[in-house]
RNA sequence: GUGAGUGUAGCUCAGUUGGCAGAGCAUCUGACUGUGGCUCAGAGGGUCGCGGGUUCAAGCCCCGUCACUCACCCCA
C-alpha cells in the first residue's frame, strides 16, 4: 500500500462516527444548560504561547510538540492542549470585559509526538470547557459537577472522580521542600524513574506504581497539609459544595497534573475498564495563566475530556445506525433515467433514498436493499411507467402497498402515514 | 527514547516436520424471467509487510528492516 496515515492518527469512519457525533451533541446540550459558549481556536500556534504556560521543563513541551519554522522563520506549534490557546484569546480579545463568569467550550483536535498506545495518539481530539473570573470555589464545585454530568449523558457509568487542590504559588514551593526533605535520604531505595523525578518534578514520585517506591514513600507529607489559610479554606468549601451537589469523589492527595500552570483545584477522572492511559477527563484551576499572558489578573478553571478515552467505553452500548428509507429498484434504461428524478424528488420531502443506477437483475436489487437495510422499496419498471402506478414494499412486514407514482403519496406511505 | 508481541484475501484468522496459498465472513453471479432474508452451487480477489541469507525447495528457519499492537515513560 503506497499511502497511509502517520504513526498515531487515525481516519474516523462510520459507523464510529455516528457515536462522536452524539457524544459532541450531548456535550452541547449540556454545556447550553450551564451557559457555556462554543469558541474555536485556530490548532496551531506560536511556539511560546505552550512553553510559556505548559511549563519549560514539562515532558510535553520538551519533547512531545510538533514544531516547526513556518515560511516567514517564525516558531510555530500544533497545539498540545487547548487552554493556553483558549487563555491567549481570552486576553487577546478582551473576554475579561464581558460579566464573569465567562464560560467556553471547545473540541477539537490535539497534537503530541509519543509512542501510541492504547488510548494514546499523536492526533487525538478533546472537548474542552474553561470558565473564568471567579475565584469562588463554587464554580470549582459547578463546573466538576457540569464534567459529571456530561459524562453521564453520554452513558458514562462506573468512573472515579478524584479531587484534590495542589496549591498556589505561595504554599506549594513549601510543600515540595518538605517532600523533597522527607525523601532525601531515602532516594537510593527508590526506582530510576522516581531517582530522576526527584529534582524535574518530586510530586510525580508519590504517582509512581513499583511497590518498593509505595512502600518508601509511606508517612510522606500531603500537600494538603501545607496547603496556605486562602488555598486551604478553598479546598475545604469545594469538598462541601461537592457533596451538597452530591457528586461522588473521593480526595486524592497524591493527584499529580502534567502542566505547570494549575493552581490549587486540581481533579481526575479514570475508569478501570481501559488500559493504562485511563483518564478520561482532567482539568483544575489556573489563578495564574491570565496575568502572566498579559491581562489583568483572572482566576480560571477548566477540563478536557479525551474524546478516544471515552469512545471504546460506549462503543458497544451505541445504538444501530440508521438505514435508507427507500431504494428505488429499476427495470430496463428508461426505468433508472426515471429513478434517479424519483429519487431527487422524494429527497426534498426529506427521505433518505437510494437509487440503483444500474439496472440489473431483480433479485439482485432485492439483496442488496436487504442489505443495506432499506425499509421499503419500489421496482419502477415498464408497467409501472405505463400505468403510472406502483406497489410500495415494506421490506419488515413485507406488506405491498399499490400507489400512483406521485411522490406526494409515496413519502406518506413510505413513512407509514397511509 | 526503552521493552515485548504480531504482520497471510476487503475483514477475522488457520497454515503440521520446510513440500502446489487456505477457511469463515463480505462482494458478484446462478439455481429461481418482475420481488429480499434461508439454502445450495460457482466466480473474482494474494508482492504471505519489505530486503537479504540457508536449502533441491521458505508463509514456515536465520539476519536486517519497516509497520502495527501493548506496556514503560508521560498524559486527555
Amino acid at each position: 500500500m503506497k499511502f497511509k496515515t502517520l504513526k498515531g492518527v487515525q481516519d474516523i469512519l462510520p459507523p464510529d462516527i455516528s457515536i462522536w457525533q452524539q457524544i459532541e451533541a450531548a456535550s452541547r446540550a449540556i454545556f447550553k444548560t450551564y451557559g457555556y459558549q462554543e469558541i474555536r481556536l485556530p490548532i496551531i500556534e506560536s511556539t511560546d504561547i505552550f512553553i510559556r504556560s505548559i511549563g519549560e521543563t514539562t515532558d510535553i513541551v520538551e519533547k512531545e510538540m510538533y514544531t516547526f519554522q513556518d515560511k516567514g522563520g517564525r516558531s510555530v506549534t500544533l497545539r498540545p492542549e487547548g487552554t493556553a490557546s483558549f487563555v491567549r484569546a481570552y486576553v487577546e480579545y478582551h473576554l475579561y470585559n464581558e460579566p464573569p463568569p465567562q464560560k467556553f467550550y471547545y473540541m477539537g483536535p490535539m497534537f503530541r509526538y509519543e509512542r501510541p498506545q492504547a488510548g494514546r495518539y499523536r492526533q487525538f481530539y478533546q472537548i474542552g470547557a474553561e470558565a473564568m473570573g471567579v475565584e469562588d470555589p463554587k464554580l470549582d464545585a459547578e463546573i466538576i459537577a457540569m464534567l459529571s454530568k456530561i459524562l453521564k449523558s453520554i452513558g458514562l457509568a462506573g468512573l472515579n472522580f478524584e479531587v484534590t487542590s495542589i496549591g498556589c504559588k505561595e504554599c506549594r514551593p513549601d510543600y515540595r521542600e518538605a517532600l523533597k526533605n522527607f525523601l532525601h535520604d531515602k532516594l537510593s531505595g527508590f526506582c530510576n524513574d522516581c531517582q530522576r523525578r526527584f529534582e524535574l518534578n518530586p510530586l510525580r514520585i508519590l504517582d509512581c506504581k513499583v511497590p518498593d517506591c509505595i512502600n518508601l514513600r509511606k508517612g510522606a507529607p500531603s500537600v494538603i497539609a501545607y496547603l496556605c489559610a486562602d488555598c486551604k479554606e478553598h479546598f475545604e468549601k469545594l469538598k462541601h459544595y461537592l457533596g451538597m451537589l452530591k457528586v461522588p469523589h473521593t480526595i486524592n492527595p497524591n493527584l499529580v497534573r502534567g502542566l505547570d500552570y494549575y493552581t490549587k483545584t486540581a481533579f481526575e477522572v479514570t475508569s478501570e475498564s481501559l488500559g493504562a492511559q485511563k483518564a478520561v477527563a482532567a482539568g483544575g484551576r489556573y489563578d495564574g495563566m491570565v496575568d502572566d499572558f498579559g491581562g489583568p489578573p483572572t482566576p480560571g478553571i477548566g477540563f478536557a475530556i479525551g474524546m478516544e478515552r471515552i469512545i471504546p467505553l460506549i462503543r458497544d452500548s451505541i445504538g444501530k445506525p440508521e438505514t435508507p428509507d427507500l431504494l428505488i429498484c429499476p427495470l430496463g434504461q428508461e426505468a433508472s433515467e426515471k429513478g434517479l428524478l424519483f429519487a431527487e424528488q422524494l429527497r426534498t420531502r426529506g427521505l433518505w433514498v437510494e437509487a440503483n443506477y444500474e439496472s440489473t437483475s431483480l433479485k439482485s436489487q432485492m439483496r442488496k436493499a436487504n442489505r443495506i437495510g432499506a425499509k421499503n422499496i419500489i421496482v419502477l419498471g415498464e408497467d409501472e411507467l405505463k400505468k403510472g402506478e406502483v406497489l410500495v414494499k415494506d421490506m419488515i412486514s413485507g406488506t405491498v402497498t399499490k400507489t400512483s407514482l406521485d411522490t406526494g403519496e409515496l413519502a406518506k406511505i413510505i413513512r407509514g402515514e397511509k
